[in-house]
DNA sequence: TTTTAATATCGTAATATTGCGATGTTAAAT
DNA sequence: ATTTAACATCGCAATATTACGATATTAAAA
């Protein structure tokens, strides 16, 4: 069907993934890293930085948004982009606490 | 298009992009969550569990397997799934040295 | 030997995602 | 006042993903 049963699975598990998928692409991961570099951005050092148009960069920056990983700031004509420390820290710990369980002793295998 | 265009982004953004990815989808999740707790389990009880048919479980443990974070044991004539500590602990290092850098200072904002 | 239980895989319909050209908006520059 | 630079958004076309019924396979059970 390609949409996803999100009321079969518990909230904490719909919100997890929906955070990874945001963050599950290329030229996203390369967008928050060249922020996280530069410590600031604008759209267009992007579309320079990883040859997308335009139109693309700025879709992608605006799902960034949506989560709330960045946040834009107008200055004159450009919009200055920059990291959400807050909300980092947020989806940082979320991270950290599905991935640092235990997981020994498997039974079989 | 639907396509990324993975040549224009370095190996490591995309081999990060494609193991997030494959964990962004609450069913994933549900089935990893499942066999840490259960220490193990097979395709049947997740069915059970999860809501979905059995199609369906069949194929997300089988993109689960792709990356290495499940592995199956035969037994009779059911598989018993496990977590693969090892693959577990090299995803854990990388997204942790992701997530984990410092992102403080931000120019704008 | 026939049946049944547990899976895997195939094919397909319904949606979602990705990328970009075209276009509109706004603020600085000329 | 006109031009230009920087964005955002719209509307597609090309792919990708999700879910599941149907069907095949295999091993235990009857």
């Amino acid at each position: 069907m390609g949409i996803t049963k999100s009321d079969l699975h518990p909230d904490a598990y719909n919100r997890l993934a929906s955070v990874l998928k945001t963050l599950a692409h290329p030229a996203r991961i390369a967008i928050l890293q060249y922020i996280i570099n530069q410590k600031a951005c604008i759209c267009t050092d992007l579309v320079t930085e990883l040859g997308l148009a335009q139109a693309t960069i700025s879709q992608h920056l605006k799902e960034l948004k949506t989560v709330g990983l960045i946040k834009g700031n107008i200055e004159g004509k450009s919009v200055c982009y920059c990291i959400d420390e807050n909300v980092w820290r947020t989806i940082q710990q979320t991270i950290h606490q599905f991935f640092d369980q235990e997981v020994n002793i498997p039974k079989c295998c």
